[in-house]
DNA sequence: GATGATTTGTACGTATGTATA
DNA sequence: ATATACATACGTACAAATCAT
């Protein structure tokens, strides 16, 4: 039956994991805030034990950080190693892209050609949460056609490591357009197989991304 | 006194950890075994408990995947799945050596220049094992010329989940003398500020390495 | 396919180390 | 600086799931 098995048989430290990183990626626990494994099991109905796995999880995930005896916090990097992140998330997403030009299947370059096109009706409405949904399915779609897992997967990880810190609802209409049409140069690079290409406007679309953040001067409490 | 404290106060799932991982990264557990907790717990004089989590750590870096309820062994990739790590592998460290070109200090350019003819000195003498250890600083020395403390956090991720699969004693002479070579192009690139120079050197060389590898058709028991 | 053996998953108690008065 | 309080690290017991027969 379709839809079947929703609430698969998982071990209770994963549920908790996943349950803490979504609330963390979310900015629901925002950077610095200490996490009690006591609190969190009574919270969740479970014992210290599947907390403990499920924190050590996210360490190894790099979105807290465990002080061995001294408990563990939702990471907070220093601005630097924020500046770091997100200049190397510019480069992960430009290989994708130059993979993807070159890998893609005329299939997949047609997907990317209706995603594409989504991401312009949503600009044309001005539909800001649309646009978001998009673009990650813009993003997503990329990455896919890099054809490589372990790339996909890094740049994923990546990606998460960054969620606490992006804000991305605070775009402009302005920054909309300017995005969409940013797409549109990479898009054609894809079309075209030109990988060098597609990976520079890739990494410079990332990089403005970025840029938006410093401007921000967003820093989490 | 010199030396002291090699014994650091960590924890014993740490401890348990690093020897667990050296282990696999070394190639003296090979991949497909699997790990019994109970025996790694007693080998080791402790309980189950930090067992646990330094299985739960390693799972994290990609050197162990655990099955719910049926235990870990040792990550075996698929052939597909490896050689995607190695051109990902290139390009990260395609991607450090750019930056490197860019960034390093003079001061830095200096040291790499007598790494490399240190290196030059391995190969006169065709001391292999020398080389190994020179070639090691040498990539070191470029992974900290990128200035980005997160790019060398997940090369260095990424060379170490490769690591179960590198067999680089297996070097011959005449591939000592081309590696040395290929070594001498990227410093050169990185010398004049050369970065997309460099980076594309680096990543063929890493390629080379790869097909090396690929030529062997070496496949863990 | 059912049953017993083995291994993992979870709960809980105690010890140890850290922070605070 | 010492002691007290508290959170974490570890060990052990039991429950649940997998596997072997």
């Amino acid at each position: 039956m379709a839809g079947m098995d929703v609430n698969k048989r998982k071990t209770l430290a994963e549920r908790v994991k996943e349950q803490l990183a979504q609330a963390i990626v979310s900015g629901e626990i925002l950077p610095g805030v200490t996490l009690d494994e006591g609190d969190i099991a009574t919270r969740y109905g479970v014992s210290r034990t599947p907390v403990r796995e499920a924190i050590r999880d996210l360490a190894a995930m790099g979105l807290v950080q465990v002080r061995p005896h001294r408990g563990a916090i939702v990471t907070r990097p220093e601005p630097q190693q924020l500046a770091h992140m997100f200049e190397v998330m510019a480069d992960l997403e430009g290989l994708c892209a130059g993979r993807a030009a070159r890998c893609m299947s005329i299939f997949e370059r047609e997907e990317l050609g209706r995603v594409q096109a989504h991401l312009g009706k949503m600009v044309r409405d001005n539909d800001i949460p649309g646009y978001r949904v998009a673009n990650e399915e813009f993003h997503s779609t990329i990455y896919e056609g890099c054809h490589n897992r372990y790339l996909i997967e890094i740049t994923l990880a990546t990606r998460r490591r960054l969620s606490p810190f992006r804000r991305a609802q605070f775009m402009s209409a302005g920054r909309l357009a300017r995005s969409y049409a940013e797409h549109d140069v990479i898009v054609s690079a894809i079309m075209r197989a030109d990988e060098a290409g597609a990976s520079a406007a890739m990494r410079a679309h990332i990089l403005v991304v970025e840029n938006t953040f410093e401007q921000m001067g967003f820093v989490p409490a």
